[in-house]
DNA sequence: TCGCATAGTGTAAGCGCTTACAGAAAGCGC
DNA sequence: GCGCTTTCTGTAAGCGCTTACACTATGCGA
């Protein structure tokens, strides 16, 4: 085994309790400077390095922080949120000295069942990455005494127990619709993301908002409902049924892609109609995946501050995990629009009548 | 505080040895099955669930490998190794159950000063993905009982106890060149990359294995070294002096450029001579990164199983942890060389001559 | 019926640290 | 010279587990 404080005490000739003191700096007591060095010159002779592992059982603190993802494939490279975060994450951890261990597990159910199990001792707060919100298992956890973060989630808490860091989806989608607002666009639909995932109800009050804010009635069926991860000929079929099956003057000039790939994915159903972008509609999406600048033409669509949510979320574990913020604390952080080439004024009116 | 095992033993009305042997199955007797049962049920109505680093400490097996980074910002986006690599990793980790601790530090020398003391309990084994040989720690981790892999670095090891996991740059650099070779070309000048990187040296092996293969005479003077990430400039008088300071019948007629900055900075600064790639100069790099592929006109490289490399180290380390593995395996993967559009036969000899 | 394996359980000693508490030594005022 | 702080150090009790060992019931063959 590697060696332990008792050599350190045996070659310092002082007992266990002074190695600890002076090598940790705690203990209440001081001690004298030569004791100190006599300590320091043994520890440094025998290459000695406390064990996390001891220290974190004493003291019942690890400096080390979780991260739950459940990631099929915990793809960093493929998927376009985990990276940024991490990166936001890990910028966050090193600053303040934490080690951030990854739980990742290949699905949903397997997440949940191992969650209870981090809650023990191996680190001191959790970072939730778990954005659906179809279980209880955030609530349960809340009733735990592990302070934890959801990243990327920001659900309804009535309790106010739930700290969280987030896009503020709804000022985001609002002004996503409020820019096709501006540009004269009245009759927008709105091609929902799957409501296991927050942020859809979210991006769904803005978009209502934006409506009120300008005195545009909602129009319930030009919202369409939908997945965050489309099945092939959802989009296609939502795009059938505002287009296909209504007459010209009540067709939408516009669409709010509640994410990148819902956009995209009626880009191609629009155009498959010979509907040009924007001439005839005007498309905006959300997220900024890198897809949605590689598109033909660039897609216009709210940019999420990724890595900055990640960092916000360390930080706020951190100030949990210090007990210096309460639980109920809220991060959210402004998208921003990035204005591409998929949105113009609707078709004139004389044109359309 | 959580529950602990006393309330379970408590509950279960059993002394904790025997809640901790139905737990954990160890502890070489065996339960009685009536016994078995009063326990996993106290401990499913307290939701008990046994500290991770309690049991570390006692059992001095933490299930969890450190993977110790040194990224300046450890931007898993940014780096195009970091990403693929730790996807490979935790794809090994998840399926064995394993967790991963991420040892981020801003520097070189912070990780090295930080290295040691994760020697201690935190975690079974290291996985380092620290290339640069100019300093002596691999060497003093080698002393200590702590197993660790090696992540893209395959450097020497004469006494043979490093474990590692790396391309087989040697072969792949020898089958670079012999790709040259094939089309045709004798004089291929090697812009090296910074020879901390043990990967150099070995590329520059393959080099001359390559040329010795075909029978071509090692002409030192085509060799030029260099940096990994080249200064402005540095390529630029690579070229200059192979190019401008040279009658015609000397230049080289391809580049084998250490990685694909050198090699797309070749690029650049040929083309500024008025050379055509390929028609004038062929090119081929190595590393394959995005940028490779985007290049006008796409750069011939050398792919790296960077996804496999994760995957093979974080094998080899799990073998070691659990003792199936003996110091000084080496796991050299191979790279593949992806054909794109700068390489072709060096020009015509009577258009030469 | 006794002796002996065998199965099941408890006791206690760790794992390597921290830290409350106690005790010893030294310094001080009177 | 006495009692009092003050300063330093040691003792020991944890932290929450695992596991060697000891012990007590059983069951079985003789």
């Amino acid at each position: 085994m590697a060696v332990s404080i008792y050599e350190v005490a045996a070659e310092a000739k002082v007992s266990i309790a002074t190695v600890s003191r002076v090598l940790s700096g705690g203990g209440g007591a001081r001690v004298a400077r030569a004791t100190q060095e006599r300590v320091l010159e043994a520890a440094r002779r025998l290459e000695y390095h406390p064990s996390g592992v001891a220290r974190g059982l004493a003291r019942g603190r690890m400096n080390t922080v979780g991260l739950v993802l459940y990631y099929e494939q915990p793809s960093v490279t493929s998927d376009p949120y985990l990276g940024p975060c991490l990166d936001g994450v890990l910028a966050v951890h090193k600053r303040d000295h934490q080690n951030t261990v990854l739980f990742t597990k290949s699905s949903w159910e397997e997440a949940l069942a191992h969650l209870p199990s981090y809650c023990n001792g191996y680190c001191d707060g959790l970072l939730l990455m778990l954005p659906r919100t179809d279980s209880a298992i955030v609530g349960e956890l809340a009733a735990r005494d592990l302070p934890f973060v959801l990243v990327g989630d920001s659900r309804d808490d009535p309790d106010g127990l739930l700290c969280c860091a987030d896009v503020d989806n709804v000022a985001a989608a609002e002004a996503a619709v409020g820019h096709l607002i501006a540009l004269g666009h009245r009759r927008i639909a709105a091609f929902c993301g799957d409501t296991v995932f927050c942020s859809s109800g979210q991006r769904l009050d803005g978009y209502r908002r934006a409506l009120e804010a300008a005195g545009i009635p909602f129009d319930p069926s030009l919202v369409r409902p939908g997945t965050y991860f489309p099945r092939p000929g959802a989009v296609e079929a939502d795009v059938r049924a505002l287009w296909d099956e209504r007459p010209e003057s009540e067709r939408p000039t516009a669409v709010f892609g509640f994410n990148d790939a819902i956009a995209l994915a009626a880009a191609d159903a629009l155009r498959a109609r010979g509907l040009r972008i924007p001439a005839d509609v005007s498309l905006i999406g959300f997220d900024d995946v890198p897809a949605a600048a590689a598109a033909d033409p660039p897609l216009t669509t709210v940019r999420q501050p990724i890595r900055a949510i990640g960092e916000r979320a360390a930080e706020l574990l951190l100030a949990r995990v210090n007990g210096e913020a309460e639980p109920g604390r809220r991060a959210l952080l402004p998208g921003e629009i990035i204005f591409r080439a998929t949105t113009a004024p609707p078709p004139s009116r004389s044109r359309r009548l």
